[in-house]
DNA sequence: TCGCTAATAAACACGG
DNA sequence: GCCGTGTTTATTAGCG
């Protein structure tokens, strides 16, 4: 109204704001807004708005008022989307509680909270059909105007997408089909083509807040998962559905497809609003591509893999504020959505294993460690010291779960200490220091650390003189581990009585071996505790190499403080840390194997 | 589907 | 009674 009133203003005073040099441009004012408003009724476009600009056909004074105007509506229009964000959300909840009671509201509930603003937006971008102001993004050279946010929220799947297309075109959907809920939109077209009122969601919908008995269950259509077969080709027909955006009208062959296409979505005002929403869309996608591109880049770059091309990150990461997505992208794979899943075949780093990374770190979003229950399987996880020393700094500062087992970490705080034991509460201290994941929540996972040093064998309780210290038995924790690794219960089952290191022995230590060496030598933060980690695993094994068997009596309080040999190896692994670069195309057979090359090569360099 | 493993939650005991 | 520690059991989920 306010831009209406604007250009009134205008129209009212065609000669006192014309400049035009010429007098054949007297009219210009008034083409200038009519064909805008042919465009889209009640938007004028920054580009317009430059092209005013350059041809001068508006004062300084009553551009000014214009903008002024124009940030008015915009203001206008942001609180109408607060008001309408909340009212749909309320009312979404309201329904859900109806519909689905329990945990599922939750869930569809967080799911929202993923769309919605990137809904809003797009409704901001359709605005002209609902009678709000549409921003597009800014002309190059000109400043995105106050409150204008034109980025869609990251992390947009194309199914996400989708259904906010649905959302803008009112389609079948009208936003909370996922939810099997409906609005009873103006929406006249019979097949749920959108037809005229599918792109008035603001009002529908703040409508809605007031009649919530117009909303009903939607006759949920089959998705694309229906109709596979498909007549002809036609990027707009797929799986005997119409894929125009919004449409999903069900054909049931290429010709009725093109029927429909001809007569649903010809050439007419609807159909030119939809593709200038798609194309402003799409020049979004792109521009968050680019982005997303960029920051992997970055992200390659930081983490020393082979950037695909060499362009340097502008300025360094923060991994506290930039380490937005998983790590596992294969860098040989085109930079893509980070969203890009690992093939089976490219485990490559453990952070593989990780269960998620946050979006947003340390962000509200970081889903909290109930909800993230996730398998901590070390399978794919390169050993544990190597994995943590490169990203020391990392986990140290980003709300991250660390892609090991409680048991590993455990272990890992116990042998990283000067005297290879640990009080509870030193345990404690240590997963807070290292990880920054676990300075939340603490009375789960320390109720988990707990529980894993009473469960676990390997973990040996020391009464000290001040008090009660944990302590790790090696060899147990090897039996696990080679249990793990081999599969083969049979082989730990002998490991007591094939003390002359036998196979599975010499596998299992050498697989700690791997697993404690090279590692935390890279990191200074681990390295002047770490390396006693490397230190006591070679005590290990020299302990049993030189005596050609365990110690039968094996007493890890009495073995796990003492017998420090300095070994000179692997001081070319310690400057050559596990990269990720050289785990990048492992597969977890092969890390399995990698691990014990590493531990005969260790062996062989003794 | 089944078995294994790990995470999580919770109850309980015990001592300071 | 509270709290920290330690043990145990049950449930759930991921994975092979």
């Amino acid at each position: 109204q306010a831009l209406q009133a604007a250009r009134q203003l205008l129209l009212q005073q065609p000669g006192s704001g014309l400049k035009s040099p010429k007098s054949q441009d007297k009219q210009r004012p008034l083409q200038v807004p009519v064909s805008v408003a042919m465009m889209s009724p009640q938007v004028i476009t920054p580009q317009q708005m430059q092209q005013i600009l350059q041809q001068q056909v508006l004062s300084p004074q009553q551009l000014q008022a214009l903008l002024q105007q124009q940030q008015a509506v915009m203001l206008q229009q942001q609180h109408l989307q607060e008001f309408y964000k909340k009212q749909q959300e309320q009312l979404h909840l309201q329904l859900l509680q109806q519909q689905h009671p329990g945990k599922q509201v939750k869930e569809v509930s967080k799911h929202k909270e993923t769309t919605e603003p990137f809904l809003l937006q797009i409704q901001s971008w359709a605005g002209p059909q609902q009678g709000l102001l549409s921003l597009p993004g800014p002309a190059p050279g000109q400043a995105a105007l106050p409150g204008q946010t034109l980025q869609p929220p990251a992390g947009l799947s194309p199914a996400e997408l989708q259904q906010l297309w649905k959302d803008v075109t009112g389609g079948n959907g009208h936003g909370m089909e996922d939810n099997g809920i409906k609005h009873n939109s103006s929406s006249t077209g019979s097949g749920g083509t959108g037809t005229g009122g599918g792109l008035d969601l603001s009002t529908n919908n703040s409508s809605s807040t007031t009649s919530s008995s117009n909303i009903k269950h939607s006759e949920k259509k089959p998705r694309s998962s229906l109709h596979e077969e498909s007549g002809g080709t036609h990027p707009l027909y797929g799986h005997g559905v119409c894929k125009w955006p919004g449409c999903e009208k069900l054909c049931e062959d290429f010709g009725q497809f093109l029927k429909h296409l001809n007569s649903e979505h010809a050439l007419d005002d609807r159909s030119t609003a939809q593709c200038r929403v798609q194309m402003q869309v799409v020049q979004q996608l792109e521009i968050q591509l680019s982005k997303e591109r960029e920051r992997l880049q970055a992200m390659m770059a930081h983490l020393h893999m082979r950037p695909s091309e060499p362009k340097s990150s502008p300025k360094p990461l923060n991994l506290v504020s930039s380490v937005t997505m998983s790590k596992n992208l294969p860098p040989a794979s085109p930079p893509n959505l980070p969203q890009t899943p690992t093939t089976p075949t490219a485990p490559i780093t453990p952070m593989a294993a990780m269960p998620q990374v946050p979006s947003v770190l340390g962000g509200a979003n970081v889903p909290s460690m109930g909800a993230m229950r996730r398998r901590h399987s070390d399978k794919y996880s390169m050993p544990l010291s190597s994995e943590i020393a490169p990203n020391y700094e990392f986990y140290k500062n980003a709300d991250v779960r660390p892609p090991f087992t409680y048991a590993t970490l455990i272990r890992q705080a116990i042998i990283d200490s000067a005297e290879h034991q640990l009080t509870l509460n030193e345990i404690y201290s240590w997963f807070t220091r290292t990880f920054a994941y676990f300075r939340r929540n603490a009375a789960t996972w320390k109720n988990a650390v707990r529980h894993n040093l009473s469960l676990h064998k390997c973990f040996v309780r020391v009464e000290n003189v001040k008090g009660a210290v944990w302590t790790v038995d090696e060899v147990e924790y090897q039996k696990r581990r080679s249990q793990k690794i081999t599969g083969s219960p049979s082989l730990v089952k002998n490991l007591p009585s094939s003390l002359g290191y036998g196979t599975a022995l010499n596998a299992s230590l050498q697989a700690a071996l791997a697993e404690t060496s090279l590692p935390l030598l890279g990191t200074p933060g681990l390295m002047n505790s770490g390396s006693t980690a490397h230190e006591e695993l070679n005590g290990s094994l020299d302990h049993l190499d030189t005596n050609g068997h365990g110690s039968p009596g094996y007493s890890p309080s009495a073995h796990m403080p003492v017998h420090v040999k300095e070994e000179p190896l692997n001081m070319d692994d310690d400057e050559c840390p596990m990269s990720l670069v050289t785990t990048a195309n492992h597969s977890p057979e092969l890390d399995d194997e990698r691990e014990l090359e590493e531990g005969n090569l260790s062996e062989d360099l003794e």
